[in-house]
DNA sequence: CAAGAACGATACTGACCGGTAACACCCGTG
DNA sequence: CACGGGTGTTACCGGTCAGTATCGTTCTTG
């Protein structure tokens, strides 16, 4: 079913610019919305900007072309995910191992969200296989932040081995999103939580 | 990249259709080729049938719509997926747990390989978001089919909690080769047999 | 040999795509 | 008031897409 640009109801786009919002941020919300829900391929340009209140060429004024675009809306999600991190550092603080369950809970609100489309970022990993993609960047940049962000976590908690839950956990997150993809929240990615606490457990002595 | 219906060698054509292999055939093998390679939603119909050594006309005499002919490819994918289990069993008779290694094993090889581009149907399924989409179907069909022979293969091994044993090799995989596709099989997929190991040897008493 | 089905080649349709040109407009600043 | 940058509008370009029509060929089968 492609996106056509018409879909955009006139209440959608009000709710993007009601105040003086500018039109680059208005662009890049309605993008990241479509992009998610519809996939990067679907979607074209004029449906953005149609969503956004906007046109094509006010789009094309402040991105170079569509693959820039991804790129800054992948730049956007990744932003948006790394904020978790200091969130949950102000809701245990000090304590690391909260933190973790605070992560994996996080994590499994997500997953269990029948709205819920999987990694924005891992998509976009499969969905442009061109390693020369501007967006590519930004994935591997994300993912391997992602990766340092837990590892130090696991290592400030104390884990026995932290590189291995690091590992271990960002696998299981990613499996089980997947999973909840192809079989839903209830196939195996329901067992997400328990599977995430025990390999906390086991590396907390 | 776009995928040019010219980019198709005669070579490679050649390959398809050396002996007189029906030309059904051939578009299902180039389709399944190219589709997975390059993404679903990349190529099409044309770069297909050129790839196939035949033209568009054949290939909508075979397939009423690419819809179809991406729900048969699919279903080819799961075929051949499915074969493994017989192999497993016919290398390893009566070595059920054998044969969940042996399950890791291939599995890992897989992800290793840089050619890999992940499990076909699980990226199918982010790149169809469309819950009626033909292929829909399909990858369900698979992927509970993949639960239910890991299950039972992890009941027969003696596995203190098969249901959990099989929820979590399945997430492990699924993880691991989404892992492979964002930051290669350096990253955190490349703890992927080791942790698959430890979750059947924890299980196998 | 005749008939018919399958296949190949080419051209076409209508729609959509990413991206651009040209021009009118609004609004704040001087 | 004049001006100039940011914006909206429309039309357009070349290209690609899925899908179809037409016709000639080839190959099988009776």
């Amino acid at each position: 079913m492609p996106v056509t640009a018409t879909t955009a109801s006139p209440a959608e786009a009000a709710f993007n610019h009601s105040d003086k919002v500018p039109p680059r941020t208005r662009i890049l919300c309605s993008a990241r919305e479509l992009f998610y829900r519809h996939g990067i391929r679907s979607v074209g340009v004029e449906a953005i900007a149609e969503a956004a209140g906007t046109n094509k060429m006010t789009l094309y004024r402040h991105f170079a072309s569509k693959d820039e675009l991804i790129a800054e809306c992948l730049r956007l999600f990744a932003e948006e995910a790394n904020g978790v991190w200091v969130t949950l550092a102000a809701k245990h603080p000090g304590d690391e191992a909260a933190q973790l369950r605070g992560w994996l809970a996080a994590a499994a609100v997500r997953i269990t969200d029948p709205e819920d489309r999987g990694c924005a970022l891992a998509n976009a990993a499969i969905e442009i296989p061109d390693r020369n993609h501007p967006a590519r960047r930004v994935i591997e940049t994300f993912k391997s932040a992602q990766h340092d962000r837990l590892l130090a976590l696991a290592r400030a908690a104390g884990a026995n081995e932290p590189q291995v839950l690091a590992d271990n956990l960002i696998m299981l997150l990613e499996g089980a999103r997947v999973c909840a993809q192809s079989t839903g929240p209830d196939g195996p990615a329901g067992r997400f939580v328990r599977t995430g606490e025990a390999l906390i457990a086991a590396q907390l002595c």
